[in-house]
RNA sequence: GCCCGGAUGGUGGAAUUGGUAGACACGCUGGACUUAAAAUCCAGUAGUCAUUGCGACUGUGCGGGUUCAAGUCCCGCUCCGGGUACCA
């Protein structure tokens, strides 16, 4: 009987269904484990082979988890949500949802041929009204909150509420958008409007003013990817800055935990390089620098405090709310020619054009506060309005993008600081500007010859003790845009009232997400929620138009799986007290900056507010590498239709083409079925080599028009699923980026083809014996049993999968069919290769699923050996090998290596030296 | 520019703490079985030189260094991949 992968899959996939093999249920008798896998977004392409390779990495440590007797919690869903799906429903008229389900249920009936060991049962979608009820649910909490910089965590509004009527803003260390200041009679004085308008100002969900790519001819709001040159990538209709209100979640509250939690989880070192890039914390000082004639004051950041007696001129944001207040009449019309200008650059436009000087001054003048020189204020669009105060002074002679300010515009550029070892410069024959890092001061008054670090201090001690400033600390990370001008996602549950935002009561979420009869903008240039019909509450208070976007959904779905049905709330105590957090999550890099920065501050929100135990989400997250595709190419000769092979092709004059890379296999072409590829070859002829037509190759990414995807079903289909998995470990480290490539699949084939011929032979006969093993053979387990355990732990797949080739091969020379031996083996191998280890442990009389089998114990009294097999070295160059006892002393070995007869060729004429002996390890002799 | 990875046979890769470089697999070569092919099995396979046999030398991107011993550690480069970018 032959190694029928068809049928054992089909048989065992249908087992686990109806003994639902995969159910998990909390257990306080086993410990817990959850293993996760990134959120996928249904395409409609399907899956590729490049995406199941982490699924195949979780699968594996969860069932090895299980066989060490943990209750393993390890689901799947879909991040339903996303724009794919309404592009296509734009241009189909298709809803959404409809396309969504199809894709849906295809990745699903891909995932299944695979064997994973998903818990369906808790399943989520994120369009599910049953799902994003809480993910409305936290925004609202979130608009309910404030964040309290003492107590280090979210508050609720109501608190803050209390403090202004008995104190107004006096002893509130909130963050907030802009400081405000009142007293306890003014808030009370204050409207109700007005007084839900000052409450934006501290809400962690909130409404604000935002700059957006605006194009009006689709009267939608692009994304910077879909602007070029301030013209819609699609289309190409002139897009502009505009303002509008949107919701924005206040994540930069979280700056400093979400910093400092890094140092507890246990993540790859560039992905926490990534996520502290991100955050981007500076300290620095932040000062105040008076306006000639004017009650304005500038108020900037700087983290070199010790320059600025460089300080030649101030710039400003083009967006600051200063600009209005400094500019002068007489320049007004300038100012307003370049505010206009700089509105049709995206702001990502702006950071990339480095060589682009432009600016433009407002007449007014800044005055030095410390040393009263009166400096001119520009605008530039260099200087962004959404990190620090908009506003920087600037330090020509020590940053390069002031210096090339400074001079396009004949501004002075005095040096205040000299590298070690050098001698101060004269600035006018400068082609840049020079490293100030290290160095001491001059033309700097109180603080010329120190150094830098010392000037620094010293500065910031004086704008403290002045009232010029405050030591302060910065963060890059801004708060999260939270609206979106679509359709095809979560529903805001918010409604307006005179203008204000209100919150829908708790019983009336989900608030469902609206037919409409177009997926496009209304006239108005309204988003698309702006045509459904009756979208405003029971008492006719109209309803947000806007919806949320891609993140929200997926910021908490690791919480709901915990306890998916759960209608009372996103997830019990009971259930979050158990699963507590991901103890393995699977993933790409890809979401280093978005996903992951998000989640990890939602879940900080809802610890804050006590409905979850752990402040990380993932304890620990391996990444997974991506999978490039390996195209294969034929070389047509020009004006004919004659192909010739890969390594006569230098004679001819060929034109390369892409051939689909399923009629290629071990890159020789299928000739026929490269015929019948594409009507236009039918008739091609081929110059052959040795019989066979030889393809070329090269590594690209995995696209449709590169004719080298390839579908795990193909796989599944040619060699099966318990191959494809083998497979995709086998192909190197998981973390690693590496193309696929089919030409070593035969390899592993054969491998589990070799393993079921220890169990059966050739004519169909179990050959298994209750014989007792021999020291050999128990060696040859035992050392899987150890390999396997340490590669698993270490994530390292690849290698357990060779590990288990050599134990197979091994068993295979000690003719091997064992019972006592094979046993054990299929326990390691089942996490990789479920069918099969299923199929042969139910042959070998077992009742029940191996899933619920134990991990075999390992016995390191197995893998002792009597003798030593040494590498004798000589000068560190391995000579000849020679077998000692174990237990044999070093003066012994000593003794034993000089002595041997091999030895004397390579001592011949010299003196020993030294003998160096790691015992169980290495002989070496250094002569000379 | 800055930050983080990486570079090992014809190919994918192994070498976990400085201790036999190339495990395992693909491919290739030769052989067995077969009328033949497939499948299977056996042997060989880093390079160069030598070859009757023993063998010798070189070798982990490049150049230095530390060490009895370096793919592994240190210094200086090159190339490739990823992230990020007027961040004050």
């Amino acid at each position: 009987m032959e190694y029928n992968f068809n049928e054992i899959e089909r048989k065992w996939q249908k087992y686990w269904v109806d003994n639902k093999t995969y159910k998990t249920e909390i257990d306080p008798s086993r410990p817990k484990f959850y293993v996760l896998d990134m959120f996928p977004y249904p395409s409609g392409a399907g899956l590729h082979v490049g995406h199941p390779l982490g699924y195949i990495a979780s699968d594996i440590y969860s069932r090895y988890k299980r066989l060490n007797g943990f209750n393993v919690l390890h689901p799947m869903g879909y991040d339903a949500y996303g724009l794919p799906a309404e592009q296509y429903a734009i241009q189909t008229g298709q809803h959404p949802a409809i396309t969504t389900e199809q894709n849906i249920a295809r990745y699903r009936e891909q995932l299944d041929k695979i064997g994973f060991s998903y818990d369906w049962d808790r399943e989520v979608k994120t369009c599910d009204p049953d799902y994003y009820k809480w993910t409305q649910w936290a925004f609202v909490k979130m608009f309910e909150h404030y964040y309290d910089n003492d107590a280090k965590k979210a508050m609720p509004i109501t608190n803050l509420i209390s403090h202004f009527e008995k104190n107004g803003t006096e002893g509130i260390n909130a963050n907030q958008t802009e400081e405000l200041t009142f007293t306890a009679s003014e808030w009370k004085s204050k409207s109700e409007i007005e007084q839900q308008e000052i409450l934006l100002n501290y809400r962690l969900a909130y409404l604000a003013d935002t700059m957006v790519n605006w194009c009006p001819a689709l009267g939608t709001v692009l994304a910077n990817d879909e602007v070029k040159d301030g013209f819609s990538e699609r289309g190409g209709h002139p897009v502009e800055q505009k303002r509008m209100k949107q919701w924005l979640l206040r994540v930069s509250a979280y700056a400093e935990r979400l910093l400092t939690g890094l140092d507890t989880i246990e993540w790859s070192d560039s992905l926490k390089e990534i996520q502290r890039y991100w955050i981007g914390r500076s300290e620095g000082a932040e000062m105040i620098f008076p306006v000639k004639d004017s009650e304005v004051e500038m108020k900037i950041f700087t983290t070199r405090a010790d320059t600025v007696f460089g300080v030649t001129f101030m710039v400003l944001a083009p967006e600051s709310e200063l600009v209005q207040q400094l500019t002068k009449p007489e320049h007004k019309a300038d100012v307003d020619a370049y505010l206009e200008e700089t509105k049709k650059r995206t702001e990502r436009e702006r950071q990339t054009d480095v060589k682009r000087v432009t600016g433009v001054f407002t007449g007014s003048y800044a005055i030095n506060p410390l040393n009263n020189q009166e400096i001119p204020v520009w605008i530039s669009d260099y200087v962004l309005a959404g990190y620090g105060t908009g506003a920087i002074m600037a330090v020509p002679a020590h940053d390069s993008r002031d210096f090339a300010f400074a001079r396009t515009f004949n501004l002075p550029i005095p040096q205040v600081v000299v590298p070690k070892g050098e001698e101060p410069a004269d600035t006018s024959t400068w082609s840049d500007s020079i490293d100030s890092k290290e160095g001491y001061m001059i033309n700097s008054g109180f603080i010329n010859g120190l150094d830098v670090p010392d000037a620094i201090e010293k500065t910031k001690q004086y704008i403290t003790e002045k009232g010029i400033g405050q030591v302060k600390v910065n963060y890059r990370l801004r708060d999260a845009i939270f609206s979106r001008q679509r359709y095809w996602g979560e529903p805001f549950p918010v409604y307006y009232k005179d203008g204000m935002p209100n919150m829908l009561p708790f019983e009336k979420l989900p608030l469902e997400l609206p037919e409409v009869d177009k997926y496009l903008p209304t006239e108005k240039g309204e988003p698309p929620l702006g045509r459904a019909k009756n979208w405003k509450t029971e008492d006719g208070h109209p309803l947000e138009l806007n919806t949320m976007p891609g993140f929200a959904g997926s910021s908490a779905y690791y919480l709901r799986y915990m306890d998916p049905k759960n209608n009372d709330a996103l997830v019990s105590k009971e259930a979050n007290n158990y699963w507590q957090d991901v103890d393995l999550y699977i993933g790409g890099t890809e979401h280093a900056t978005g996903h992951l920065v998000y989640s990890r501050f939602w879940n900080k929100f809802l610890y804050d507010i006590g409905e979850v135990c752990k402040d990380e989400p993932f304890k620990k997250l391996v990444n997974q590498g991506m999978i490039q595709g390996r195209s294969n190419f034929v070389y047509r000769i020009k004006g004919s239709n004659q192909f010739v092979s890969l390594n006569l092709k230098k004679d001819y004059d060929v034109m390369e083409i892409h051939v689909d890379v399923n009629i290629v296999h071990n890159d020789v072409l299928d000739i026929e079925a490269f015929k019948a590829w594409n009507p236009e070859y039918k008739d091609a002829e081929f110059i052959l080599e040795d019989g066979k037509y030889i393809c070329g190759w090269a590594v690209e990414k995995m696209s449709k028009s590169m004719y080298n995807v390839v579908n795990p079903d193909t796989i599944v289909e040619q060699y099966g699923a318990d191959t494809l998995r083998l497979y995709e470990m086998f192909l190197g480290p998981l973390e690693q980026s590496k193309p696929w490539d089919t030409n070593g699949i035969d390899g592993v084939h054969k491998f589990l083809r070799k393993l079921w011929r220890l169990f059966v032979n050739r004519e169909g006969q179990f050959i298994v014996t209750d014989e007792a093993p021999n020291k050999d053979e128990l060696k040859v387990l035992h050392r899987t049993i150890k390999k396997t355990a340490d590669d698993v732990e270490r994530f390292s797949f690849n290698t357990a999968v060779s590990s288990f080739m050599i134990c197979v091969n091994d068993l295979n020379d000690l003719k091997c069919h064992k019972k006592a031996i094979l046993e054990p083996l299929l326990v390691l191998l089942a996490p990789f290769a479920p069918h099969i280890a299923e199929e042969l442990w139910q042959k070998l009389g077992n009742s029940g699923s191996i899933c619920d089998a134990n991990w075999p114990e390992f016995n390191a009294g197995h893998l002792i050996e009597s003798s030593v097999l040494y590498p004798v070295s000589f000068n560190g160059k391995m000579r000849f090998k020679l077998e000692l006892p174990a237990d044999m002393k070093v003066p012994e070995i000593e003794k034993a290596a000089v002595e041997n007869e091999q030895s004397q060729k390579w001592i011949e004429g010299k003196q020993v030296k030294k003998i160096i002996v790691v015992p169980g390890k290495i002989i070496n002799i250094v002569v000379g």
